[in-house]
DNA sequence: AGAAAATTTTGCAGAGTGTGCATCTTTGCA
DNA sequence: TGCAAAGATGCACACTCTGCAAAATTTTCT
């Protein structure tokens, strides 16, 4: 359980190809489902028939019967943080998320359909949004230390010095405060634009407000002309 | 609902009053029924006992048995709102907002005790911490409303203009995804300052760490020194 | 291949959560 | 004081979720 196995991608072994395609099919049942009748009226029993397993299956994988609606794909935050760990050294912190962001959001683009159907559950639920943002908070300290790895190798370093760091006791602290900061930030930079994105579909193209909410950010949030 | 009454802090009514209380005394059972047993442990029944009522009565005021553990303060939202909207004219945003919350974590300081214990249950069952995440996040919306009403207004504008806006379609696209984004990302720094202050508590006054997120966002999250 | 070991699935019983409805009590108001 | 509105309560009932032990399946070892 610590040489070899991990749990990355794509895993051998019979068993654990199993586990991953029942969650998935549970998964997807429940999305599908909760898009059709509603996420209030569709009961566990539902979801379990309709994945082929009996109802305390489907509680051997979800804690709750909302955790069905809320995790689509459980592996997309470990391939994010391995494309920050990759991102190209010259980049800063906040532009190395970016692009892994961006090339996480381009592969949430393949299962197109099903996310659609997710956010129209969650649209319809406020009470499913707010379990899928507890979700992505939980990936978020893992995040962070990867950011703080990234920064100790020396990734880009600020030209100027930041702000309001006088003895190094201050400055040890700011260090343990940054990637947490900016892991978090990040996560609610990718939040409001698809909000954004989502209140107002046809008016832009989504990477051209995910790109915008990055500027403000690098900008230190601006006050906009009035 | 829109002339004079508008549900502010002190209201008149003994109707309104008694549910306010009822309500309180809910939440605060819960709560320090949970720092004692555990929050798995406390039933309905119990907080219910607790506070005198009904088990039915306890699902009049929440939906859900976790809803007790999340809500402290149900119209601390409602006072951070007004707080922006009478903040300095001079004060850019996000300067309004710091102002705004040191305000209101200085509020909380009244309830120090009980907001202690809320955060012992929180930190001891995170499932809790992702629904107050969420509560939070309810209250974005209405936030960044108040934000983009004091933009109008005419508060501060920018000195320099914000970085690719070409067309006047872009420029209101901008301006209205700008408080959303504000509204989040204060959130967010307020969570990450009490994650960080609570990590680390010795070692820091929560003022200080609370600045200094601040100072990183208006700076624009440049990289720190490796 | 075949048997033992490890792990997963499943059914069942039972505690607890959450809702609709009818009834009773309290509050607001003339 | 008395009526109308709103809240509190009890009850029945569906659904969620857990512990436990038996059955089924995969892996490992010979």
């Amino acid at each position: 359980m610590q040489g070899m196995s991990e749990k990355g991608a794509a895993q051998g072994g019979l068993r654990e190809r199993k586990k991953r395609a029942t969650r998935a099919a549970l998964a997807e049942a429940a999305v599908r489902l909760a898009a059709e009748h509603g996420a209030e009226k569709v009961t566990v029993e539902a979801i379990s028939a309709a994945a082929g397993v009996s109802v305390r299956t489907f509680f051997n994988y979800f804690d709750t019967r909302d955790d069905a609606f809320v995790v689509i794909d459980a592996d997309a935050g470990a391939r994010m943080r391995q494309a920050v760990l990759d991102a190209p050294a010259a980049l800063s912190p906040l532009q190395a998320l970016r692009e892994a962001m961006t090339a996480e959001l381009a592969e949430a683009e393949q299962q197109h359909e099903l996310w659609r159907l997710h956010a129209r559950v969650l649209h319809a639920s406020p009470h499913l949004l707010v379990r899928t943002l507890g979700a992505h908070m939980a990936d978020e300290t893992e995040l962070a230390e990867v950011i703080a790895a990234r920064i100790r190798a020396g990734g880009a370093t600020a030209p100027v010095s930041p702000p309001s760091c006088a003895t190094d006791e201050e400055r040890r602290s700011a260090l343990d405060l940054y990637p947490r900061l900016l892991a978090a930030v990040a996560g609610t930079a990718v939040r409001i634009s698809v909000e954004h994105w989502c209140a107002r579909q046809e008016e832009a193209a989504f990477l051209d407000v995910f790109q915008e909410v990055f500027a403000l950010l690098a900008a230190g949030l601006p006050a906009p002309p009035a």
